[in-house]
RNA sequence: GGCCCCAUCGUCUAGCGGUCCAGGACACCGGCCUUUCACGCCGGUAACACGGGUUCGAGUCCCGUUGGGGUCACCA
């Protein structure tokens, strides 16, 4: 049974390389028929566990990768935070001292201090003197006796070479000699990091250890004590980083500010200020990013297309194919077309696989996702009624291509709002109504052909059109702009033919008469 | 600095010794379409880091150099 895990720590985020770590190890459990764990490193024991967890399972979830055991869920190799662990990790501590693998050690932190610059000094690699090793209940004694505290620490082998066979790197050699005594148990009893992590990935019977890169260095160690501990070893599988825009630098947590300042991410954010503030959304600076998933979803992306950049960003199934639905991707996933190199977060591709997604996407859907930004915006009621749902969709019909995220749909306020709070642009009602000496002439004489139309369709209207501007001798350039700001109150917006049709007859009357009054 | 990893267009990548004067996508630059915007269409600029080998033949294998990254905690 082929098993994987996530293991994040509850940070209040889900940062983008964190997920594509998830989704590679989801992606290759769901391809396999194998099963996806979620493990909570909260080893640091923070206050707030759950509600700095609540963002990272909700993003997931989000992102339709589900876990078959972890929080919520349950499951038979629980508990699943490592806060409720420890027992676990102080009887393997017990058993590595046991077997010789592991001794209590009396230094303090100042005397390897000391030995560490020593050593740095005289330009020799750092191997702790194991002067204060105690492996006798004599020595313990006698070092208790000065009023010393014992941490536990790696008895390392100091020579011979570990061999790993990396199943993206390939085969990897690290010489024991250079490994450190890591402490794997503080004075207080609490155990560190990698010895929690071997211990849970056996118990949980984890058969890939799939993760990024950073953690190859840190894979002796964890042999080490996976192998003195008897247990049968996972395959390691380490994914390059995801790295910064246009940089191989490893993607960082704690940069999000400094990723502002790119010009790409700037104008995601600009992009997603402009939805937020159009629902009222409390944006903080730091957490409005687009590093951080839930930046996407609170502006309406697709989790499909986010799911689609990710798996490419460090995977490929061949030189061309490049839209992946999710189902695709379980299918078609494999190790062996993972990259080695860092790949860099692109903004801008992200931004291409979401049009895509959305221009695939049924309408129906379209809407489903639209329609509660009009109602945060305050533009329609709560329980939209089956006209107002028309009009929706109706309005994303005619937006097309215009319509990149969810939130867009607010771009076309003007065909929510009553006439009487319909806002005018200032610069185009003077560019197009104002400054054309012909512009009001024109749009007086249109409203009469308007309000005499037998129909109301955008067919109808474009034939209506052609009649006018024929009879007036005029290119249609020089009264459809006027009609645009005059119904919408904006130099930009749909084909003018749907907008008509969209709005109405009595709506677009009224609204030709109020711009005629603004002039 | 030690150790480890990596290296094809600006970016993501294809390429697993000859079919590569290197293919696709995003971005960018032109042009077309056009009632605005967006889309679409057509075209274009643009890469095998460098140096040695191995081989009849190297982007592809080996070594070195350079560059980039990661890691060296009683953090995770």
């Amino acid at each position: 049974m082929i098993r994987t895990r996530f293991a994040p720590s509850p940070t209040g985020y889900l940062h983008i390389g964190g997920v594509r770590t998830a989704l590679f190890c989801w992606l290759f459990a769901r391809r396999h028929g194998g099963q996806f764990i979620l493990r909570i490193d909260d080893t640091d024991q923070q206050r707030n566990v759950q509600e700095a967890l609540a963002p990272i399972l909700s993003g997931l979830k989000w992102l339709g990768i589900d876990w078959d055991e972890g929080p919520d869920v349950g499951g038979p190799k629980g508990p699943y935070y490592q806060s409720k662990r420890a027992g676990f990790y102080t009887a393997a501590v017990e058993e590595l001292l046991k077997r010789g693998f592991a001794y209590r050690d009396y230094a303090t932190t100042e005397e390897i201090q000391d030995e560490r610059e020593a050593a740095v000094a005289e330009k020799r690699d750092y191997v702790y003197s194991r002067r204060w090793m105690a492996e006798t209940p004599e020595q313990q004694a006698a070092f208790e006796a000065e009023g010393r505290q014992a941490v536990v620490r790696l008895k390392m082998p100091r020579e011979g070479q570990l061999v790993l066979d990396d199943l993206i790197r390939g085969r990897v050699e690290f010489d024991w000699a250079r490994e450190q005594d890591h402490v794997i148990q503080r004075a207080d009893g609490s155990c560190l990091y990698h010895l929690a992590n071997v211990v849970d990935d056996r118990a949980m019977e984890i058969s890939h250890v799939i993760r990024a890169e950073e953690h190859l260095s840190n894979t002796p160690r964890q042999v080490f004590i996976g192998q003195s501990l008897g247990y049968e070893m996972p395959q390691y599988a380490h994914l390059p980083f995801v790295a910064e825009p246009g940089s191989k630098t490893k993607l960082s947590k704690r940069k999000l500010t400094k990723y502002l300042k790119n010009r790409d991410f700037a104008a995601l954010v600009e992009h997603g200020q402009r939805i937020a503030d159009a629902i009222g959304l409390e944006t903080s600076p730091e957490e409005f990013n687009p590093v951080i998933v839930d930046f996407y979803r609170q502006i309406g992306f697709l989790p499909e297309a986010i799911v689609n950049y990710l798996a490419l960003l460090g995977w490929s199934l061949d030189d061309r194919t490049e839209h992946f639905q999710v189902s695709e991707l379980i299918e078609h996933f494999s190790l062996d077309r993972v990259t080695k190199a860092a790949a860099s977060f692109d903004p801008k591709k992200l931004e291409a696989f979401q049009d895509r997604h959305m221009q695939a996407l049924p309408l129906a859907r379209k809407s489903a996702m639209a329609i509660p930004f009009l109602q945060r915006a305050g533009l329609i009621a709560a329980p939209a009624g089956a006209d107002v749902e028309a009009r929706v969709e109706a309005v994303l019909t005619a937006a097309g291509d215009r319509i990149k995220v969810a939130g867009d749909v607010l771009d076309f306020a003007e065909f929510f709002t009553p006439d009487d709070e319909l806002v005018y642009d200032e610069n185009a009602v003077e560019k197009r109504l104002r400054k054309p000496p012909e512009a009001v002439e024109l749009l007086t004489k249109l409203r009469a052909r308007l309000a005499d139309a037998d129909t109301f369709t955008p067919e109808s209207l474009e034939g209506l059109m052609h009649a006018f501007i024929e009879q007036e001798q005029i290119q249609v350039g020089q009264i459809i702009h006027a009609l645009r700001v005059a119904v919408t109150g904006k130099g930009v917006g749909l084909g003018m033919f749907e907008t008509l049709a969209i709005l109405g007859r009595e709506h677009v009357l009224t609204r030709i008469d109020r711009a005629l009054a603004l002039v």
